[in-house]
RNA sequence: GCCUCAAUAGCUCAGUUGGUUAGAGCGGCGGACUGUUAAUCCGUAGGUCCAAGGUUCAAGUCCUUGUUGAGGCGCCA
């Protein structure tokens, strides 16, 4: 069969009278003579009108939902209501058939749940379509905020020495044999016999190393994969998930927050102007499921309503002590019906507070900066009071954390300090701290949870849903 | 890691105080149908009630343990 034209330029350009070929997999079978055919390019399919007589009776028997086709005929304007264009098919190939009695697919409404566990399947749903689509084009409209302004892509290592981030547990990487691995004189594992001759682990992060490229190429960002072997149960963690992390020399923690503010924006606003079939998709899709649930759990806005929100609003930016404040004079914790009742400042926020701010209190994103020192990381800015870092957590609806930052502490000393208040092995980050000792500058970045992004921006629930194959604790299926 | 809930047909679920042969919708299969929109109509098949153990005359239903899933918390992005 000839070449074929993608689904997405038939239904734009519509050539009425032409003959073409469409290749697809099939969505539905109507009235044994419509097969809507999907290729993936559009979220929209094709109807193409078969001539039963012209068909063998085996190649009939043959069309079922999922099965691979292609079509070769002259595109017409439709007579039915439900499209403006069809495919009258002169040709009909069955490239691949879907046996409907055990195809789990089939042309009814599928739990999410149920999709999962059949992932290598799911994107052949509206639902999974649309969400794959949209994360594509947001992590094209990533690389294009950053280019646009003169940002290098760095590619961060994958596999690291250094055990010393406290960014959370880690994934081993060996080539040891675990039953018989070599031995030292005293029984420990001998790890100089390791591929590496060390131990080494899967990135939790790839900011550290993103430094030391921003002190030098000015501004950075990194795009990857990072793994956390943290044994977590909620729908916004997975153990392998990618991340962006930008990092920017000479940049304090308030050009920071505008630079994160500014892609936040850029972001939702390419996704609704490049994915806008996908997105009404979603949207009404979600609005018919939030139909069904009580009053007071239905969401505000819809989801495109949501997203043109975000894009009208200042971000809220207020301090820790400022938050803390507002949570003291809430009536939640008045009442004592938080978990966790705020007592004063120095508190660890819990994401019922984090959520009370975004949902309660402001309703919109909400930017929190200058933490108390000692509930954050060794390399974040001590401010002059000595008593907060200028770390900054910008917060979500409905996703909560988003983006977690901070202007970077660039004065050896005091770095020196905090690690050594820290317990972070000071000679093992040797040239961390190098970028310290020579031609040491103000410099900031943050981390971008990626599915959290795609999360927020297709409206869907669960992490686990934005990425093709989640890898959670038991599951590294597929 | 902690807490809560769930598991019944391919899928989504119902199944009363423990009581005869386990129910529906969708999907499947067979048939009809040349303007359908997850088509419709008629007919039909389909079950190790998550697993193991226990209580009982009797367990889908109660108890214990385990497995898997979902939600919440912590860790964070």
């Amino acid at each position: 069969m000839e070449k074929r034209t993608r689904i997405d330029q038939v239904l734009a350009t519509k050539p009425i009278g032409e003959i073409i070929t469409v290749k697809g997999w099939v969505r539905s079978f109507r009235n044994n003579q419509f097969i809507a055919v999907n290729d993936g390019s559009d979220f929209d399919s094709l109807q193409i009108v078969i001539n039963r007589e012209s068909l063998s009776s085996d190649t009939l028997k043959k069309i079922h939902p999922g099965a691979a086709v292609g079509a070769k005929g002259t595109l017409t304007e439709s007579q039915g209501r439900g499209q403006a264009v069809e495919l009258k098919a002169d040709e009909l190939i069955v490239y691949g058939e879907a046996d409907p009695e055990t195809y789990p697919i089939q042309p009814k409404k599928h739990t999410k749940e149920f999709l999962r566990e059949n992932a290598h399947l799911r994107f052949r749903t509206n639902t999974f379509g649309a969400i794959f689509r949209i994360r594509h084009e947001l992590s094209y409209a990533i690389h294009k905020f950053f280019h646009e302004r003169k940002f290098y892509y760095l590619h961060s290592p994958i596999i690291t020495a250094s055990d010393a981030e406290g960014a959370g547990e880690m994934f081993r990487v060996t080539t040891l044999d675990p039953n018989n691995p070599p031995l030292t004189t005293d029984g420990q594992v001998d790890l100089k016999k390791d591929f590496f001759g060390r131990e080494t682990n899967l990135t939790v992060s790839g900011q550290l190393e993103a430094e030391l490229a921003a002190l030098a190429l000015g501004q950075v960002y990194t795009f990857g994969p990072t793994f956390r072997a943290e044994n977590s149960h909620t729908s916004r963690h997975l153990a392998e998930f990618w991340m962006v992390e930008p990092e920017v020399a000479f940049n304090d923690i308030n050009d920071n927050m505008d630079l994160a503010e500014d892609m936040l924006k850029y972001l939702i606003n390419y996704v609704l102007e490049h994915c806008r079939k996908d997105l009404q998709f979603l949207h009404n899709a979600a609005e018919k499921e939030d139909s069904q649930k009580p009053k007071n759990q239905r969401p505000d806005m819809g989801l495109i309503d949501r997203l043109e929100f975000c894009l009208e609003q200042d971000f809220a930016r207020i301090t820790y002590t400022e938050a803390i404040d507002i949570l003291m004079n809430s009536k939640p914790n008045k009442k004592k019906k938080f978990n966790y009742v705020i007592e004063g400042w120095g508190a660890d926020l819990q994401s019922e507070h984090e959520r009370y701010l975004v949902e309660k209190h402001f309703k919109k994103p909400v930017i929190l900066y200058n933490y108390p020192k000692d509930i954050k990381s060794f390399y974040m800015k001590v401010n002059d009071d000595n008593k907060t870092v200028r770390a900054m957590d910008i917060l979500f609806p409905g996703i909560g954390e988003i983006i977690g930052g901070s202007e970077r502490e660039e004065n050896l000393d005091v770095l020196k300090s905090r690690m050594k208040e820290m317990n972070i092995p000071m000679e093992e980050l040797y040239w961390y701290l190098d970028i310290r000792k020579y031609g040491s500058c103000p410099h900031s970045g943050y981390g971008l949870g990626f599915e959290r992004m795609v999360q927020f921006v297709t409206g869907m629930s669960n992490i686990r849903d934005v990425i093709p194959f989640p890898r959670t604790p038991g599951n590294a299926s597929f």
